[in-house]
DNA sequence: GTGGTCTAGACCACT
DNA sequence: GTGGTCTAGACCACG
């Protein structure tokens, strides 16, 4: 079963957005596996607090994009092989990455200020690969 | 005069909300100084192609925030001081790294293995320091 | 015993409603009379492929209107005098002709056409007297 | 601009297919035609009292079926050329005179029974070719 | 209990 | 004013 404690529903963007990227986190983190039970929509409704509609809207975005699948009255799974968790990896470190990159360039720092500046944030934070 | 050429407009959140962060942005990164003038509205709804209504939402939060001051006649100008400066670029650094830093540390890539990436994104993207 | 060989799930609207409507419209015409037999919950659950709660709701809606009672046990039989069936009949009979003569006046098809058109898709249509 | 007075609002099936129906209808019938104004969303959904999200699916949806366009900001006509009509009309035709023809059969009654009773009710009612 | 659909109301960008 | 999107709540069929 998926765990949602982790989530944090901020309010930047839309809410099915945000529950989009969780799971495509998690899945490229490996916290994730493959033919892993996803919480009902009810369920996960209760628990963030949001519609349960909203939560419909992101499980049918992500079982468009084949990783999840869903049956009507059954409970849903992950389905997930390994080239779909490449593929997922390595489209959120890009985006990501070229977010933060954009903005640093924004704000005129240079690469090695840049690295030195996340020197100093990286070990300040718990949890991850030291 | 404030300068737009570095502005790209994204689909990502509201537009009005791009316009007041790239200006924020613009000020932390010390390429917007104080009492620096404001593109008209007019001027900036032709350049960026949306709509008049659009920026003047963005200049009216900016306003209310005291960031930007209208003065003799329709002209609008920036009032910012130095250490309004210095903490607004220090803020947007630490959020935006720390962002980028837990998203690393979720998807269990290391350190090094990060920089390495930033160092294939950096050179492929335009503007800002190199 | 009530056949349910000619019955066709649409996709239209709930189930159960098509379900009374089908047991309604054998009652009108004459192809389920009065103390006939309806099939238990069960099987006509297994025939239809659909799930027993959703024959029990129709059977409970039918029950309610006095047209199908439960005697004997587990067996259910109609209950409908020959003043009743008459009645159900012409209503249909009128209700459904008025629908279609309004659609072909809104088209603005005359008597003659809408005919030749029936008798294009009468015989293509298994069933029902010829 | 469509007119939405002889509209009237069934409880039957889903209110984003009558408004659907209806438009085809009017297109079919030559009551609409091409390059006409189709009323706003918001006026649409004052006049018949319902959501103006509902108007929208149902305008989306026509919209997907190339038989009316929209441009944000703008007003909303309708675009169907000569094939276009054909093709609606005949999908509206077949679709009715089926729906009635297997309700006939499903009474019992045989078609020249069916016939008269059409005769009986098609002068008794206003409006259309006589 | 499960997933799926329809309607409702608020917000955003644009003319 | 216009169209488009997001969130909310209720209902239906199903296991």
């Amino acid at each position: 079963m998926i765990s949602f404690e982790e989530f944090v529903l901020e309010d930047d963007g839309p809410i099915y957005l945000q529950i989009i990227k969780y799971i495509k986190q998690g899945i490229a983190a490996g916290t994730i596996g493959n033919q892993e039970e996803v919480p009902s929509r009810r369920a996960l409704s209760a628990l963030l607090g949001v519609n349960p509609n909203t939560i419909q809207k992101a499980y049918h975005m992500l079982e468009e994009e084949g990783i999840i699948v869903s049956r009507s009255g059954a409970k849903s799974f992950t389905s997930v092989d390994d080239d779909a968790i490449a593929r997922i990896r390595r489209e959120l470190l890009v985006s990501d990455t070229t977010v933060w990159v954009k903005s640093m360039k924004l704000l005129g720092v240079n690469r090695d200020d840049a690295f030195e500046l996340v020197r100093q944030i990286w070990n300040d934070m718990a949890g991850g690969e030291e």
